[in-house]
DNA sequence: TAGATTGTTAATCGATTAACAATC
DNA sequence: TAGATTGTTAATCGATTAACAATC
């Protein structure tokens, strides 16, 4: 009665990173539905899924997909429009997920702009900024409101996603509204480190320390082994 | 004589995750010391790390910063301008590192007026775009050049880091001139998968990617449990 | 049937956490 | 000295890889 999918996804611990390949895994086959019409069968192997994700095992990838169901045939391989369709499922990109985001500076305004989103199910509703010059505007048919009605407008429209891109010195305050409102799923793009209720879900993207875990492989190329 | 720093850091195998929390330490150091002028003690235990940095057990942070050496004293704690210096100094940030950014599109040009670039030693020299309208033109200070001119510009500037932005269907092309021309590390922003030598780092950052990781907590929160 | 390929068990590898002796 | 806190060893936990029986 509380199932909502038809693939099992109760019983198992699932690792973290198995969530990230799903993703990767749903990419490389719309992909293929998309670009190979000429295919001349309809299943896929996990070895030529690995080959499209250039560089995932295809014991890994069984793996992944044995902790969601068994969506293969021994044999033969995975029926691919029927496995994107339940990978899609299992992401929830399947649903509609309105989401907004605070701060319409320059990362605000990419994101705003980014087509990524819709093909994924993910509705931008509305951009909010302090800077009042900035209020009324629209980026990309996204409205820009002003942030002190971002609590509010949470609220009403029970949005549940937020993307943090405001300055880091505002970041907290901003996470902590949108908390009060209601939105329990936070992509903070700020380098700082947020404080959150533990039922609140949230990733940071930080394009700095990024950079220094590429640069740390070059200081140290010649004297150190990474496992 | 190839050691070039006073650390240990080739003896043990050190987990890739360390070195984004070296970054989180590091920046809050940072913090702490721009901003708590009137601290009475000039060290720091591993306990007052882990607050500062809101999570990261002390345990896990003392691990982390012994496979680089023996940094603090026993009953006594870090020295905190020391300490800052050596995660400086590990993570490489100590040097100055040229970079370039391909594509300057929305994100491209968030990143250009990224002001974190340049306090973490990143200096983004130059930016390409195969748009002739935008060639010549300047953002914060940056030339954006065409985009045919960037595998000699890498060379001819010695370019080691490059950063990613342009639409998927051109970022393996992006990815084969950049190493052509040199580049050994590469943040990818495209949400592609790209192929690479294996003496090549490259690092993605995928917006839907994370997105979708924080929906399927969403869309499952009641019936799955994550380890 | 024989070959292919899954799903899963067992083995290995890697990372974190607990605990505590060393020592400031 | 006594209390605090590190650095490290041992234990635990988590994730990946190898291997193979099941089966299409």
């Amino acid at each position: 009665m509380m199932q909502t999918n038809n693939y099992k996804n109760n019983k198992k611990n699932i690792p973290k990173a198995t969530i990230g390949r799903l993703s990767i895994y749903h990419r490389c086959l719309d992909l293929l539905i998309e670009t190979d019409s000429g295919r001349e069968k309809d299943t896929i192997s996990s070895a030529e899924i690995s080959k499209l994700t250039g560089g995932i095992s295809p014991d890994q990838i069984r793996r992944d997909l044995a902790y969601f169901g068994e969506f293969g045939k021994r044999g033969v391989g995975y029926p691919i429009n029927e496995l994107s369709a339940i990978l899609k499922s299992i992401l929830g990109s399947s649903k509609k997920w309105d989401i907004i985001i605070a701060g319409a500076g320059n990362l605000g305004k990419a994101l705003l702009r980014y087509r990524g989103f819709q093909k994924r199910g993910f509705i931008i509703k509305a951009a909010f900024d302090s800077d009042d010059s900035k209020v009324g505007n629209k980026v990309n048919g996204v409205k820009i409101i002003s942030a002190n009605q971002m609590e509010d407008y949470i609220k009403e429209h029970n949005i549940r996603i937020g993307i943090i891109t405001v300055p880091v010195e505002f970041a907290q305050e901003v996470a902590d509204h949108m908390i009060a409102g209601g939105i329990v799923s936070i992509l903070n793009f700020a380098p700082t480190t947020l404080k959150y209720p533990a039922y609140v879900k949230l990733n940071n993207i930080d394009i700095s320390i990024e950079l220094e875990r590429l640069v740390y492989f070059l200081a140290s190329r010649k004297n150190i082994r990474i496992k």
